[in-house]
DNA sequence: CATGGTCGGGAC
DNA sequence: GTCCCGAC
């Protein structure tokens, strides 16, 4: 079958109630009892921003604060979304979030996040791979559970309607019903390997379209999932209001329904396009009118990480910011929350924003607020932590302030205007140099090591690996090879795993190979520990089976197309599967251009931080317990042909030994977990490598780019990107280094600055007259035409004459 | 005081 | 580059 933009097969993943399923998770005594997360606020008992069904149930909504609540149930729990630097910290939900997508994106390389909770799938060749493999006569209500199809009672009926057409039917388009069916089959194994992998429960779309698939997603919930086949669009939409379709929920559809006279999605197929086009404008008409066919041709994009990066604060009523000191403060804590997350991203992503973004809002009057923002593009020697992201803000907010100068400043200088809203996020993400920050990845490569990096070198005294690192010790190889070898004969020696098939079922069995000391290596002894859990899979044994020893075969899918027809989308199948569904981790993302025999740095820091929370989560399990140490100290040499072994004698093996106790952390650690918890020392102690090496590695930089910096600044304000050089407002001067007063500003200017410095108010002065200009330009033309959702909307929002910051400033 | 904090994206 | 809409 032909696959088109049509005909695709996109699914809709939202997880159910998330927060309060992840409150749930982190305390399952909450489990089963009415419960809403509230964002801390003292003001009446906070406001809710998740429940869970059981308070559903009992009438409680979101929109409503913490006290409502509990009127309307008096025994709801109301965890609270933790505070950090005065603000609401979703760090968790986020993690959580990015846990799910990663079960998510083993199924799919076009993954695209649409939010914390939220995730578009494209699943087209799953599909059509599947329908190749498979009797579709063998499709039945029993392989999908909890699955409703539009527009009939049962599912057994729609699953009857597909199979008795056949082929060829007029009744319906038959061919594309079958693939969202076994779309349907397969969404409900990725719901599956989600709930089992995550204990999430999440509800999903399956349609041919984002739109759609988002529309019906909703439609049973919890825990379960709706197919909209294409003949059943019209009954859809038939009582469907039009605010209830993405991007027509705001103004916008406000303005349809009230330009077109028409309330619901089926009224719109009476116009023409032209007709939509005139009464809307070409790109909405053509929108609507296609949208109202139940076509829509967005792609989903391979997007897992967010293109931006920020934080920002409410500060109504009150709280609102009046006064110079409380401005510094709140940048400060906003840009230290973003130095927090971006560490964080650059060590799983190993990118750095270029840009940075300050928003702010003004209060004019009584309930009229102007709102901006200010951009700033990094320069090479800024660092990216937080007193440098709220000296940043700070200078744009202040750039523009005639008058507000140091010599002026008091520690308690009063805003003119109170700012009601304060906004920091950095975006225009590059990834970051190869060279020497790919240290980790230096670790897990085949060919001769290069990277000087003896783990032993830099671990300290009661190293986690201490026990890992004897074993090389006693080998005669260079250092280096040595500490290459240190790590692969770890991994090796906890890794293979396999997949075989059984019962129908993937399941991934687990091998792990225990040879008696090197003195007595002849006689090998192997022990096997297989388990069915996908989540033990030892991301470092895979990378290591993938890179070297190839033992997985790679099979390249047809590529898809999609937006603009240029990018190529490479599945990767593991033979051994039938589905073809399974995808090994190490997927490119769509701006890397890693191919499919590397894994990126990226995904091997990704791998470290989830070993180590996956840990984290389990509880420990205590039974019989043995010595990790033996283990570890074991012989590293792996026995190719103990792979054939079969499953009853490992079944055997893996009932003589159930726990051990880790001699690091002496924990009694469960056989299953072992692999788990051995990634887990290892990955701590590469990330505390890695972190310590970027530190460097960014001082480095510093250093290295700071005179050509000076150089470049000069040239580039010639060009009159003045903003850039303007000394911060929090910059200390050394008192040793010579300076003097500026006469413009006051300000204290070191004599080798001074006349970049003075050229900058000149630049300063030319940026005012052009913004004046420009907004007077902009002031005659106030809500234009062609802005349709300003112009139309039904809000009158009278456009506030931007006056520079500075006159809100004393 | 009173959905708040984040995201992506379109328009100009 | 700014502004602001839409959505969760």
């Amino acid at each position: 079958m032909e696959t088109t933009r049509e005909n695709r097969v996109v699914v809709l993943i939202d997880m159910d109630c998330f927060y309060c399923q992840v409150e749930e998770k982190l305390n399952p005594e909450l489990k089963g009892k009415p419960i809403a997360v509230v964002q801390y606020n003292p003001w009446k008992g906070g406001g809710i921003i998740a429940v869970n069904y059981v308070a559903r149930a009992m009438g409680v909504t979101r929109h409503m604060r913490g006290d409502e609540a509990k009127d309307k149930c008096p025994e709801i729990q109301l965890p609270s979304v933790p505070c950090h630097r005065g603000k609401a910290d979703i760090t968790k939900y986020r993690d959580a979030g990015k846990e799910v997508a990663r079960v998510l994106q083993r199924f799919t390389p076009l993954l695209e996040r649409a939010s914390i909770d939220e995730a578009y799938l494209d699943i087209t060749a799953a599909v059509q791979h599947r329908l190749k493999s498979i009797n579709t006569s063998a499709i039945s209500v029993e392989v999908m559970p909890n699955t409703f199809a539009l527009g009939y009672e049962t599912l057994a009926e729609f699953i009857s309607d597909v199979s008795r057409f056949g082929g060829d039917c007029m009744e319906f388009d038959c061919e594309h019903a079958m693939s969202l069916l076994v779309g349907a089959w397969i969404v409900s194994e990725i719901r599956e390997a989600v709930y089992r992998e995550t204990g999430y429960q999440c509800s999903a779309g399956i349609a041919h379209n984002k739109i759609l698939a988002k529309l019906v997603c909703g439609m049973n919930k919890p825990n379960k999932q709706t197919v909209l086949p294409k003949h059943s669009i019209n009954l859809l939409y038939k009582s469907l209001p039009i605010k209830k379709v993405k991007h027509l929920g705001g103004k916008f559809g406000d303005h349809v329904c009230q330009v077109l006279s028409v309330k619901l999605m089926g009224e719109l197929q009476t116009f023409t396009e032209r007709e939509l086009q005139s009464r809307l404008d070409e790109k909405n008409g053509t929108w609507l009118y296609n949208i109202a066919r139940g076509v829509d041709l967005e792609p989903v994009q391979a997007r897992f990480n967010p293109k931006s990066i920020g934080c920002c604060k409410q500060l109504r009523g009150k709280s609102a910011l009046t006064d110079l000191m409380s401005l510094k403060k709140w940048l400060r804590d906003l840009g230290d929350e973003i130095e927090d997350r971006l560490e964080k991203d650059a060590l799983e992503n190993n990118r750095n924003p270029k840009q940075m973004v300050v928003s702010f809002s003004l209060q004019l009057s009584e309930g009229r607020d102007s709102s901006s923002s200010r951009s700033y593009n990094f320069a090479p020697d800024d660092e990216l932590c937080g007193e440098i992201f709220a000296a940043k803000a700070l200078e744009l907010l202040l750039d523009s302030a005639e008058g507000c100068r140091p010599k002026d400043e008091e520690t308690n200088r009063r805003l003119k205007a109170p700012i009601t809203f304060l906004g920091i996020s950095v975006g225009k993400f590059e990834d970051n140099e190869n060279k020497k920050t790919k240290k980790i990845k230096d670790f897990f490569s085949a060919g001769p090591s290069t990277a000087k990096t003896d783990i032993r070198e830099k671990s300290n005294h009661g190293s986690k690996c201490d026990n890992i690192i004897k074993d090389a010790k006693s080998e005669n190889i260079s250092e280096d090879a040595k500490c290459d070898n240190v790590i692969k004969s770890f991994v090796v020696k906890n890794a293979p795993v396999d997949v075989c098939k059984d019962a129908g079922k993937d399941y991934v069995m687990r091998k792990f190979f225990q040879a008696t000391d090197k003195e007595n290596n002849s006689s090998k002894q192997r022990r096997v520990v297989e388990t069915s859990l996908d989540k033990q899979e030892s991301f470092f044994a895979k990378f290591l089976k993938n890179d070297s020893t190839k033992s997985t075969e790679i099979k390249l899918d047809k590529s898809y197309n999609t937006k603009g027809g240029n990018q190529e989308v490479y599945i990767k199948t593991d033979n051994n599967l039938e589905s073809g569904l399974t995808v090994p981790r190490g997927i490119p993302d769509n701006d890397s251009n890693e191919t499919n025999s590397n894994y990126s740095t990226s995904t091997i820091n990704a791998e470290i931080n989830k070993s180590i929370a996956l840990f984290d989560e389990d509880p420990d399990e205590i039974n019989r317990v043995t010595d990790m140490r033996k283990l570890l100290n074991s012989s590293s040499i792996v026995d190719a042909e103990a792979t054939e072994s079969n499953y009853s004698h490992n079944q055997q093996v893996a009932n003589e030994i159930e726990t051990i106790q880790c001699t690091e952390c002496g924990k009694t650690i469960s056989m299953h977990m072992l692999n788990t918890h051995a990634d887990y020392h290892l990955a701590l102690k590469l990330r505390d490598e890695e972190r310590q090496h970027m530190r460097q590695e960014r001082e480095e930089q510093r250093k290295e780019k700071f005179s050509e910096h000076v150089e470049a600044k000069v040239s580039r304000q010639e060009k009159g990107e003045s903003n850039k050089s303007i000394a911060s407002f929090f910059v200390k001067l050394d008192d040793s280094v010579p300076s003097e007063s500026c006469k413009q500003c006051g300000k204290r200017v070191p004599l080798y600055d001074l006349s970049e410095h003075l050229d900058f108010h000149e630049a300063q002065k030319l940026n005012r007259e052009l913004n004046r200009s420009v907004l007077q330009a902009n002031n005659s033309v106030t809500n234009s035409v062609k802005r349709k959702r300003k112009s139309t909307s039904p809000v009158k929002k009278v456009k506030v004459p931007c006056k520079s910051i500075d006159s809100f400033f004393r």
